[in-house]
DNA sequence: CGTGAAAACGATCATGC
DNA sequence: GCATGATCGTTTTCACG
């Protein structure tokens, strides 16, 4: 698929990322446009899917959950990758599912209240999804650094 | 720090986490309250630093950033853990870093425009901050889910 | 903490270029 | 693809309970 973003575009982008509830108005005054004209723009990055979701982040320890982890799981590969990551991705606690090279198979980015439920997870739910072997805990002790703001540059191609 | 949320504050994070750029009016007419109210817990969950950002999803593959990885990084202790998570937390491509258990010291996820990218980020940026000692490189073949949307309890407590 | 009202402002749409 | 201008809804502030 082709996107073909201008200049315009990225500024959008590279505002929206900063504070998505920022205006249509105060983009368009950066800009030097007209709103209704930056209106056009972000409904149309949102129906080309350039613009995927506006999340707020929420504080985990807010709303007790402290521990972080990774898990890596390997998969028999013969009952098949595709449905073991559909499977890993619709447990809540999973926030990322990522398909890595090498034999691993996914490595899933989870969120726990503590090490009892992560415990607990791993027990009631990752080990009963079908194919899946063996696992390997990474434990966060500390976040410097979470949020995922790309690089947008100033232009493509 | 105490958060002391209650379901309405719940139900806001809940809200706004699905979709940062709803209305408040929208969020009042959910719970039956007056917009006004509304918009003071808004501001309280911000000034506790549990709403701490809102960001639009951008599709990485759009602004030619289709290369995922993340690397471990094992780190001299004696130089200083906390500074070397800074200096890493710096560079742009550097979405996450984190402080793991274990004798590896960091984990972080980073995002490139292609292999030759991340190469030149390693030697550029990476091995030239103090402590480095060696560095392990996870590639994503395909991301299956990363939405790290938490899950937000009916009630705390 | 919440309501309700008033004023200011933004979103949205039709129209024309 | 953008600007204008009108309309309507939302945001924001404030006095009050």
């Amino acid at each position: 698929m082709e996107y073909k973003l201008d200049e315009v575009d990225l500024t959008i982008l590279r505002m929206m990322q900063e504070n998505a509830r920022i205006n249509n108005s105060e983009i368009a005054r950066e800009l030097g446009m007209a709103p209704s004209a930056v209106l056009e723009r972000v409904k149309k990055l949102e129906q080309k899917e350039v613009l995927l979701a506006y999340h707020a982040k929420v504080n985990p320890n807010a709303i007790d959950q402290k521990m972080l982890s990774f898990i890596f799981i390997k998969v028999d590969e013969i009952i098949g990758d595709e449905e073991t990551g559909k499977l890993l991705a619709e447990i809540p606690e999973v926030l990322e599912v990522h398909d890595i090279a090498g034999d691993d198979g996914y490595m899933i980015k989870v969120r726990t209240s503590d090490s009892l439920a992560l415990v607990s997870l791993m027990r009631n739910s990752l080990s009963r999804i079908q194919g899946v072997i063996s696992t390997r805990t990474i434990i966060v002790l500390q976040t410097v650094k979470e949020d995922n703001k790309l690089i947008i540059p100033e232009k493509l191609n």
